[in-house]
DNA sequence: CCAGAAATAGTACGATCGTTCGAAAACGAA
DNA sequence: TTCGTTTTCGAACGATCGTACTATTTCTGG
């Protein structure tokens, strides 16, 4: 019983590095069968269908997505200092894996018209990683960094709209500074929801147009 | 000769549809046949390959695309008008193909990988359309509407990344509320830039966060 | 209307796809 | 070591892919 677990672990793995690459649809078993050095009924097994199969690279995606990315930045205090490390993060995650690609990012363009269990999951997904950011939005709110008003929601659009134009960008175009414009970018939309009075703490990352920045060190 | 190449722009036709539902790798010559119905050969016959067909839908959407955002806003006076028709239309179509989907970004995420001439093509074209961005862009900056030391280059990062997540949220999530927040979201992005003194004609339509915007017409 | 050209159909090929099934091999507990 | 279980393999199926080749049909200019 403990090889199998062992082998499915190890196949897992080696198919999140060709989704990485292919998408989720791209990815063949055969291709990965011949990657693992196995026969393909032999990958096949592990899974009933090559639907489980995509289904399990996305549930194992999300936990090191999460263990990447969120976990870390939950060691932060909540509030501005926690958006702030959760975003840098997946800044970072992004724009390394700009050698290899978010499965994500172009699942949700290959399956915003193909329904079924895999959309489903994926959606399910995104939903609940833009809830866990939206959370950490209306903490900042009640930390008052944040103004009081802020549409969590509409501050989640633009952040991931970063995100997916730093991939865009990095990936499509091999933009070298992509990562550094998503990091501006990220401050430049979080400066038109902070608190009016702050002053100390929420407003020094605070960074306008690029212009300003230059005579700004950066943190 | 008439007739070949009046078939061969119903086939183009016919395989744009089926591209922005599939994408441009989904895409399938004996199911763009049975669409036409047409045999396989007739179809293949238009095209050397399936690689010509492609980057003939490429440059088929490039065209339809600049006639429909493009060429409108040069109607508008040079400066921020220009620039907002140009993205207003641009969210228009992105939210109305919301429910076929823009090849360009579906296409972004399945060749990023796949060198070729599809890539080529469909990088030149997305480097071709942001440097048109740039243009209206630096010309804001020529009117006195965004300030001088504007960086073009990183307003447009910002203005990509809002039409991708339109795409991404109308698409994916299905989110009904997706344009009006991309819209919004643009004049957050263009607040950051704009010129210190105008407060003629430049600011009236810039909206800050949705607090605000509650008690100001919106254009 | 008719010949030559252009457009379309038909068929077949080799590859690869996901999946099935039964046999062989490797494992793990007794 | 032995035996039952788990894991892996090999071969094959039907489907579909892009493409090549040869007919046949359809168009079109003189």
């Amino acid at each position: 019983m403990r090889k199998g677990e062992q082998t499915r672990a190890a196949i897992v793995d080696t198919a999140l590095e060709l989704a990485a690459r292919d998408g989720l649809e791209g990815l063949t078993i055969g291709g990965l069968a011949e990657r693992m050095q196995m026969s393909k009924s032999g990958v096949f097994a592990h899974f009933g269908s090559r639907e489980d199969l995509q289904i399990a690279l996305l549930k194992a995606y999300e936990r090191r997505f999460v263990d990447d990315v969120l976990v870390p930045g939950l060691k932060e205090r909540r509030g501005l200092a926690r958006l702030r490390a959760i975003f840098g993060r997946w800044v970072e995650r992004t724009a390394i894996e700009a050698a290899s690609g978010c499965i994500w990012i172009s699942g949700a363009t290959e399956y915003d018209d193909r329904p079924g269990a895999v959309r489903d999951e994926l959606v399910a997904m995104v939903r609940s990683w833009q809830r866990e950011l939206m959370r950490a939005i209306e903490q900042s709110v009640q930390t008052g960094e944040l103004r009081a008003g802020t549409d969590p929601a509409e501050l989640v659009f633009s952040l991931y709209g970063i995100i997916l134009v730093l991939h865009h960008d990095a990936r499509l175009l091999e933009s070298p500074d992509a990562a550094a414009r998503a990091r501006g970018a990220f401050e430049r939309a979080v400066t038109a929801y902070l608190a009016e009075k702050p002053r100390s703490k929420a407003g020094r990352n605070a960074v306008a147009p690029s212009r300003i920045r230059r005579n700004q060190p950066e943190g």
